[in-house]
DNA sequence: TCATATAATGAACATATATTCATATAACGA
DNA sequence: TCGTTATATGAATATATGTTCATTATATGA
């Protein structure tokens, strides 16, 4: 579906789009949305103002547009993981460490949803999908834990607050580092969030809840 | 130190201040600091506009002056339990049980830290009062944790990640349910919330990690 | 080459709103 | 009562900025 090979034009036109949407990211994972002019934009992706409109339709389009995908992307890697091979704990240890890596090259956008779409709270438009890539990625780390503690790996827990615990464990850790990133630093923080989270989860061998 | 009594004149200021304030903490907690004017502000607090300029000299002072006395109440109110009496399970009980109550009497207030302060990110002004609270708090939980684990009622695990989790649990839940509280429904969840922690945390009886 | 379509431009416009200040009002003390 | 001080007022000001649109530039294909 979809042209395999668009016309020079097109391509040129979905380039510059791009580069607006660029530039768009990095001023408004600085300074928010509200402190972001269309002026600013339009200077640093090089093109008029106009011409911005003639992508989107307001400001607040090139935000959504801006937000969309980026959600999308983050949730389905760290769905993959979930959703990946090996045992439970594997998958869970995984997942956590894959955070520092995940969080260095995707800086601008984790700043921006700290900054504007935090996890609620005022939001800039209607715009839900951060929403529902949150609740995509707490159901699959939720089935892992519940796999974890049918198979007598997990200790037996409210999945669902296991689930939350770790997911903001994670966040605010993220959020608290996406400012000066420091990924030695970082690493080592969640080497032992892993470990703490494991340990604590982890039956002890020999042992048997049911 | 100061007067013991004011004058009929401070007292009646102080109270128009104060009706300003706590017009200005309705409205930001519910539309956010961008999108509340000192007009919408004038007109809730039933003052006119140059009025609320001989109390605040800008916009964002009458915000900081706003936050800066509530971010201490609410973190003395956490700390008083945490370093009060009982043992570290019952305080630590007892930290997490009183989510609900603290949440339901500081609703505005929460709901502005998180539409505007977030935990971090853009903020408003350089208003650092919020930060240094949290520090505060974190401090003395994670000490209580400490103890516990000296004491060999907790596991051996690291107090600073247990610190980070039950806090960034808290405060997830606090924040999801800040918009729409439903009593009940919150108090089941950090029912459970409590629960999982104590049970993940307890060192089983007889077996000693030392 | 030229007619047409597409894209880019940025000055001008409309609006919102933080802040000021000259004026009015009320409280107080002599 | 009256002058003085403190407080309240809100229209006017200054500024910022989202959006529009008539104009210009560029690319395309006959």
């Amino acid at each position: 579906m979809g042209k395999v090979q668009l016309t020079r034009k097109k391509r040129e036109k979905l380039r510059h789009k791009n580069e607006i949407l660029s530039a768009a990211l990095r001023l408004f994972s600085g300074h928010g949305f509200h402190n972001v002019s269309m002026q600013q934009i339009a200077e640093a992706s090089e093109f008029a103002v106009g011409t911005l409109y003639n992508f989107f339709a307001s400001k607040e389009a090139l935000f959504e547009e801006l937000t969309k995908s980026c959600g999308e992307r983050i949730s389905k890697e760290l769905v993959a993981i979930l959703d990946g091979p090996g045992t439970e704990v594997e998958r869970l240890s995984k997942f956590i460490l894959h955070a520092p890596t995940l969080l260095e090259e995707n800086a601008e956008i984790v700043r921006l949803y700290v900054s504007e779409l935090g996890t609620r709270g005022a939001k800039i438009s209607k715009n839900r999908d951060m929403d529902d890539f949150h609740v995509l990625l707490g159901t699959a780390l939720q089935k892992l834990i519940a796999n974890g503690i049918r198979k007598g790996v997990f200790r037996k827990v409210d999945p669902k607050i296991a689930t939350l615990a770790i997911n903001s464990t994670i966040e605010t850790l993220a959020f608290e580092n996406v400012g000066h990133f420091d990924k030695t630093a970082v690493t080592e923080m969640f080497d032992k969030v892993e470990q703490f989270f494991i340990d604590v989860l982890l039956l002890p061998e020999g042992k048997d809840d049911n």
